[in-house]
Parts: C-alpha cells; sequence; structure tokens
DNA sequence: GTGAAAGCGCTAACAC
DNA sequence: GTGTTAGCGCTTTCAC
C-alpha cells in the first residue's frame, strides 16, 4: 500500500501515551489503566490502525503463516486438503502460503527454499518421490517443522505423516468385492516392487515403517493382497494390471486386460487417474456394469454419480486430512507435539451400482 | 524455525566485512569489489545463509507476497485461476496466499483485513456479491491494489476486472445451437432481474460498465437474447428457466419444464452447477442426447467426457483468467498499469457430441 | 501503570 | 569500494 500506515506511534500520539503504552494494550499483553486502554483504543479506532503483522513477527519470530506445497491445486484431492487445512489454519490464527510443484524435486526444493525465506513457521508437504530428498532434510535439519501428506521415503522416516491407510482403503474394496462372491478380482495400478516385496508385509500393522515407506500405489497392492489372503484366495500375478499414472495408459492397460483375461468379475482400481481411465477401458469393450464386470473405483469424482450405473468409490476423508495435517503441524509449532505423530486416516467406501454379486458365465463372451 | 538463524552479519564476520558489505553483494545492489564478494559469497554458503525476507519486507515495504480471496478452492474454477495465479506469481517473485469465502462477506472482510495486515503487496479477489462492499473499498481508499475476478458489482466500477466475457459465452453457446438449426432454445439460468431490463443491455459493448456491473448469471442472459436477436428469434421468456444455484435446485427446474414445454428443441446451461443438474433432469426424464434435445453446458468438466454422447460445453480459459490477474496486478503494484485494465477473456466452445441439429418431431412424445 | 530504550535483520544514505 | 549509522514497526525488558 504506498499510502502511509497509521502506525502505533501515530496511535500513541493520537491517545497522548507513550509508544509502549499504546503497544501494551493493542497487543493484549501488560496492564494499563482503564483510562489509558480507552484513549487508545479510541485513538486506534478512529485512525484506522492495522497492526503491522511484519513488525511483529521480526520481534516474535512467529510469522504466523504456514505453506502447503502439493503436486497440483488443480487436483481435486489437493485443493480439497488445502480447502480443510486453511479453514483450520484461519481458525488457528495462521495463513496459508500455497505452493504447486508438478511433481518436480528441483521445484519442490526450490518452493521449500523460499518459504523458509519468507519464515512460515511450519510446512505441510505431500513430497516429490526421489531418490534423495536432501531439500527436506536440510530444512529438517535447520528445525523448520514440517508435515508430510499422502507419502513418505525412506530418508522421512522421522517426520510425521497424515495420510489415508492406503492399504486399508484397498483391502476395502478387495473385501467388498470378495463379500459380494468375486473370486477372480482385477486390480489395477501403478506399476510397483516386485510382488514377493510386497507379499511379505500383508501381515504388517498399518504403521510398519517397511510399509509406510512405500510409496501409496505399491501399499495399495499390499491391500489387495491382503484382502486375497484373508479369504484364502490365491494371488494371480496376471491379474494385477499395471499402468503407468495417466488416463490412457490406464485406459490401454484394462482394454488390453479384458480382452486376453476374460476370467476376472471384478475390478479395482487402485487411484483416481487409474479410476477413469479403467472406466473407459470398461466401456470401450463394451462391458455392462456390473453385470459383466463388477467394478470399484479410487476417490470419489463427480463423473462417477453422473455415469449410469453410478460408480462404487473408496473414498478419502480428503479434508479431514487437512485439517489434521494442521492440527499436527500446530502441535509442533508449539512444542506441544506428542507421540504418535502419524496419522493415518481410514477410507470409507461409498456403496453405489457399479459392483454386485458376480452373474454366471458372464464373462464367457 | 526454533534454531537461531544465521543473519548478514554472521556472514559479514565469517567473510571479515562489514555489515554493510554484504548486504550489498546479497542483495546484488551497490557495489563490491571481486575479492569482497568472493569473501562473502563463501562464508553465505558455508553458513547456509538464507536472507530474512520479512527483514528484507520491512525495510523496503514490499512483501512481494499477494493474496487471492475466493469462494473456494475446492470448485475447479477457482483452484484452476489459483493455479494460473500461482505459476505466473512464481516467475515474477510472488508468494500467493489463499482465503476461502464461502461466500459470505463477513469472512471475505476478515479475510481482506488479514491479508492487509500481512502487508501483501496486492489482492486478486472474486468478491461475493453484495449491497455495500464497504471492506473492499476501504481497502483500495489505502491504495491496496486490488483486481477483481470474475465479477464486479456497483460501487466498484473503478477496479479493474479480469473475467470471462459472460455474455458473449452463452451468446457462443446460443448461436451454435442456432447455427445447428434450433429455433425453440431453453435457456437454464440462476434468478436474475427482469427480463425488460436485461434486453436494453443486448446492443452494449462488452465493456459496457451497466453490463459488467450485472451478476454473471444476467451477463449470460444477456448473450442469450443477444443470439437470439441477431437470429431474428423471438424471445419466449417461457424458455427461460431459472433456477437456485444448486445441482439439485437445477435438475428439479428442468425437470418440470420438460414436462411442461416439449417444444423446446435445445436447452443451455449457464454454469457448471447447473450444467450437472440440468443434465441429471434430462437424464431423469429419460431423454437421449442429441436426438430428443441438444444440450450445451457451461465449463468443462470431467464427467462432461465420461459420459456417452459426451456433453458439448463452453469453457471458461481459467489458467489464463489467473495468469492475467496476475500481470494486472503486478502492473499496477509496480505502478506501470497503463488502461484499460479490464480483461475479458473469450470463452471458448468445446463442440462434442451433446448438442446437433434438431430431428422433426422429436420433442413430440 | 507508565515511558525510555534496545533490538529483531535488513537496506540505503552518507561519509570516508 | 567500504564501513558507520539510522531506521522500518513492533515488543519487551527495565527503571521509575
Amino acid at each position: 500500500m504506498a499510502r502511509e500506515a497509521v502506525t502505533i506511534i501515530d496511535v500513541a500520539q493520537m491517545a497522548g501515551v507513550s509508544k509502549s503504552a499504546a503497544a501494551r494494550v493493542l497487543a493484549r499483553s501488560g496492564s494499563a489503566s482503564a483510562a489509558t486502554r480507552e484513549k487508545v483504543l479510541h485513538a486506534a479506532a478512529n485512525l484506522g490502525y492495522r497492526p503491522n503483522q511484519l513488525a511483529r513477527a521480526m520481534k516474535s519470530g512467529a510469522t504466523n503463516t504456514i505453506g502447503i506445497v502439493v503436486p497440483d491445486v488443480v487436483i481435486p484431492f489437493f485443493s480439497a486438503v488445502l480447502r480443510g487445512l486453511s479453514d483450520n489454519a484461519r481458525a488457528a490464527g495462521f495463513e496459508v502460503l500455497v505452493s504447486n510443484t508438478d511433481n518436480d524435486a528441483d521445484i519442490e526444493a526450490r518452493s521449500l527454499e523460499l518459504f523458509a525465506e519468507q519464515r512460515v513457521d511450519g510446512i505441510v508437504l505431500a513430497p516429490v518421490l526421489q531418490e534423495n530428498p536432501s531439500a527436506i532434510l536440510k530444512l529438517v535439519d535447520e528445525e523448520m517443522p514440517v508435515v508430510l501428506l499422502d507419502r513418505r521415503m525412506p530418508g522421512l522416516e522421522h517426520l510425521p505423516l497424515v495420510s489415508v491407510d492406503h492399504a486399508n482403503a484397498t483391502e476395502q474394496a478387495t473385501s467388498a468385492l470378495i463379500a459380494l462372491g468375486h473370486e477372480r478380482i482385477a486390480l489395477l495400478a501403478e506399476a510397483a516392487p516386485p510382488l514377493s516385496t510386497l507379499q511379505e508385509l500383508t501381515a504388517s500393522t498399518p504403521n510398519n515403517p517397511a510399509l509406510t515407506l512405500l510409496r501409496p500405489s505399491a501399499q495399495r497392492i499390499v491391500g489387495y493382497l491382503r484382502a486375497l489372503e484373508q479369504a484364502g484366495l490365491d494371488v494371480d500375478e496376471d491379474f494385477i494390471i499395471r499402468s503407468g499414472y495417466t488416463t490412457t495408459s490406464a485406459q490401454t492397460a484394462v482394454e488390453a486386460f479384458l480382452q486376453r483375461q476374460s476370467m476376472a468379475t471384478a475390478l479395482h482400481a487402485t487411484n483416481a487417474v487409474l479410476t477413469s481411465g479403467a472406466y473407459r477401458g470398461i466401456r470401450a469393450r463394451g462391458l455392462q456394469l456390473p453385470d459383466d464386470l463388477s467394478f470399484i473405483g479410487f476417490d470419489d469424482q463427480e463423473w462417477t454419480t453422473m455415469v449410469q450405473p453410478a460408480v462404487t468409490v473408496v473414498e478419502q476423508p480428503r479434508q479431514r486430512l487437512g485439517a489434521t495435517a494442521l492440527t499436527v503441524l500446530t502441535s509442533i509449532i508449539r512444542g506441544t507435539a506428542a507421540a504418535p505423530l502419524d496419522h493415518l486416516l481410514d477410507a470409507e467406501m461409498l456403496v453405489r451400482e457399479s459392483a454386485a454379486a458376480p452373474v454366471q458365465g458372464a464373462q464367457l463372451r
């Protein structure tokens, strides 16, 4: 603002008291007589005094600002998390700075650096999956409070994580299909570690580091394996469809799968992008949901209820993830953090019409 | 960050020069000898010096931070605008603070106040439509640079606006339907001023204040009237369907319309929410697109290409709106602003399959 | 209860 | 080219 802002000095002068007296009143700290308070408040109101948070931050060392770093706020999951974070941040007296990385480690590093220069009080970060997260570690080493969102990777074991329980989410979907009577359930997942590695983890607890350090897509496969195992069903590696993280890649993979493997009676896609691609693939093959195939998607999206039949999905508590991340972050900032800091929230099934009991012989076209 | 940050003094000491010498090197201002520069840069790197933007801002009066205030970042339109703004802000050296208002004038006022206290250099605001925007005017009066996004209302005539050309967007859609051969075109719009008021504006230029001060929903109706007028078609007020700003309200309104008015051969919905509701209503009535009815929606949404036939829509250049808002805002901040400051961007038709030439007698069920 | 004064980290005159 | 100094607006001892 170009025009000279009114400072505490202006207020003090008008009130006829000292700078510090005015400060005590305006910052509600220290003591002041009723008369002084009255005069100062009056002057402040008259002049339209607005405290300069910059100066306040210089003194106190706290900016009451936090940063959130995500791949892309246009992705509905992240915009919802941002919203949940933002609402709660406001309530707790924090402003929120936003940055997008497009999953580029360099941009992420630069964003973190800039936030640090701005002296944010803490950062919520959905990290780019990278080999050597040195930029993150550097910040943490300098005692910047950081809360991880959605994912974690080796090297960041000691940072608190707020995320959905990925394995559990897929397990829920798979178990739901099993409960409907399906035994040959295909899974559409991003490329991930070899199956043997993942199979060793089916018995692990949700917060087992070996599990939470895997990328979300791998954790989701673990949940699938766990559900099959619990039901006593054999794993057929041929039923695990690998795809890149794009709609077209997923569509292609699903179409190819449906062409070569007509025994599957159900399919679960493990993230939002793959869900869109899978749906297109199913449609391209001319299959009817749920009679020809039962389908459960991941993440609720508007289209899942615009198509017919509406698509059953596993939904993450997006805004609550943001709210939780804020809570954890503030507890660290205020030094009131108490272990455990990890928060793995449960996903929720939104049961609609795309998954049903298998129809005998349906896939035997 | 709890640990003592390294300051310019630490750097100067280590480099064996004065504070100001170090400052000159680090801020790339003023002159310094090669030797000094070398020593300072070296010391800074060794110590991991990170400039304190707070202190810098205190001195310079510029925080290099801007704020964006929108109804809700979860709405795809706003998250995309935010993205466009954010990318360009970064490139221009600004950080971005975000706030959601949920269309509540009090929350908006509070947000603006808080941003002002943070001493942001400027604000991009999608204002809550309100009678008396005093909080906004107060800020502007104090010379805070403000750019309006998407809408403007009486009292804010002097503030620059970055928006899609609402009237033109609807005109494009309506004209497209007319070009296909439709003559009885229904419009789904939010409740708006009486038709007579709007009809007077069909001849106005895009940036006519009388037009840009209307709420977007009203401007869109003007575009519809203009298209009909240009084609020499009569306006039948019965074909303008009024609805509240919710999917269910829109669905109900469309269903009722389709029941009582079977002469319409085409329908255009004038915003994203109404488009979803209209589509549901059309489906609930069992109509086939485009044979029973041609349909054009507003704002591209993922579901419009997930359903079959895919829905033709008018799309706003969302990210470009954000980018443009940033450009205008920075020009004001830097004092290089040159009239005209209003930017009305053109919407674009995404032609898909839900609109086609009318089929004779199709609606005569 | 109140005022004087120091100082947060940085920049920009200003002398040298 | 370099160092000294003042000061951005605020909070917070510390005497009185």
